[in-house]
DNA sequence: ATTATCTATAGATCTATAGATAATGC
DNA sequence: ATTATCTATAGATCTATAGATAATGC
């Protein structure tokens, strides 16, 4: 009944996984400490061992959830250097992406929850956004750098509001036409 | 114990108001039957004389708060006739929008939870996105009908996105700093 | 006679805690 | 000896239903 200290470790970051994706998928009031105890193989008596409160889970599944999806756009931005921000928004404004929340966009899936939790949470938000902005930065055209900052601050808004409108939608087509849209106003 | 058929009306909508503020405030799932009715003046035994379910109530306050946001949006537009875009954007875009979900935009509060639920309520979201969609085209420069559409569903994406993460965030010089710098690329 | 609302409750689920267990790490 | 995990449970809350009540509307 006792394990490692490293499988422990394991158990744990298994755990911040597996939140990370229900959270999004579900999230924060849609899953249970037990439902994400379970899905990391564990029972949900264990749970106040590893972590302090459910909320306090959330904001590690926020970081952890943040710093992966930012290690992605850096690897699709380098994969494309002729045109990076093409390339972050096709992927950030797919159907792919879309459909599969609990791999995607924090912001996008957990923003409303975020605003009503505490302030750990939003702290999460606010260090892997500022990074998020940090990155688009350096992607935009090379303009003034006020400009530049503004600009990436409205591109990420129009991507995160494209992105929650068309999974609330229930019209395909009209689903496509936001993502469609702000594509290209970012692209062309 | 019983009330006039007018009475029962005007219960009902005042349970449909409740969970247009409370849903808002507090998300789908961060809001029982039980409160919702005590907010209307009622006990929660009655609910389901009158709804078929939670969710329905659901969509029945998505289609209230939409329709009374749509007619403050015509109201704002006419008060400003010279600038129409700007005072919509200004008011959307606003520190009081943002503090006060419960009165506020209904994709920005509840569009991932709407992802998540039945397609009635992402029907709801359907319907009054249409609607909203066509609002602003009008407000367009006028140029060709096409782009119009594009820009509109351009300026609404990042007009949600920036409310959405001006909400999540624990930084008022961030927070604003989005609500600012959309404003801007929209009404200058 | 109909029906809107009430009280009461079934049955499920939620967060968090208590105490036992058994393997690790000193 | 420490501690990660387990079973079990407390106490609250959730959606939905059952049946009683009493005023409306025929």
């Amino acid at each position: 009944m006792k394990v490692s200290r490293e499988e422990a470790e394991a158990n744990r970051e298994r755990v911040i996984k597996a939140a990370a994706k229900l959270f999004r998928e579900r999230g924060y009031n849609g899953v249970g400490v037990a439902n994400l105890m379970k899905d990391a193989g564990l029972t949900h008596g264990g749970f106040y061992h590893q972590f302090d409160s459910k909320e306090q889970l959330l904001a590690e599944a926020c970081n952890y959830a943040i710093d992966s999806g930012g290690r992605r756009w850096d690897k699709i931005a380098a994969a494309a250097p002729e045109h990076p921000l093409e390339a972050v928004s096709r992927a950030y404004l797919s159907l792919e992406h879309r459909d599969n929340p609990g791999y995607g966009c924090v912001f996008a899936a957990l923003g409303p929850d975020a605003a009503r939790l505490s302030p750990e949470v939003r702290q999460a938000m606010t260090d892997g956004l500022r990074k998020q902005i940090g990155r688009l930065e350096t992607l935009m055209e090379p303009v003034e750098p006020v400009e530049r900052r503004q600009a990436a601050l409205v591109v990420f808004a129009s991507m995160v509001g494209a992105l929650v409108l068309a999974r609330a939608v229930e019209d395909e087509a009209l689903s496509e036409e936001f993502l469609s849209a702000v594509h290209e106003s970012i692209a062309l």
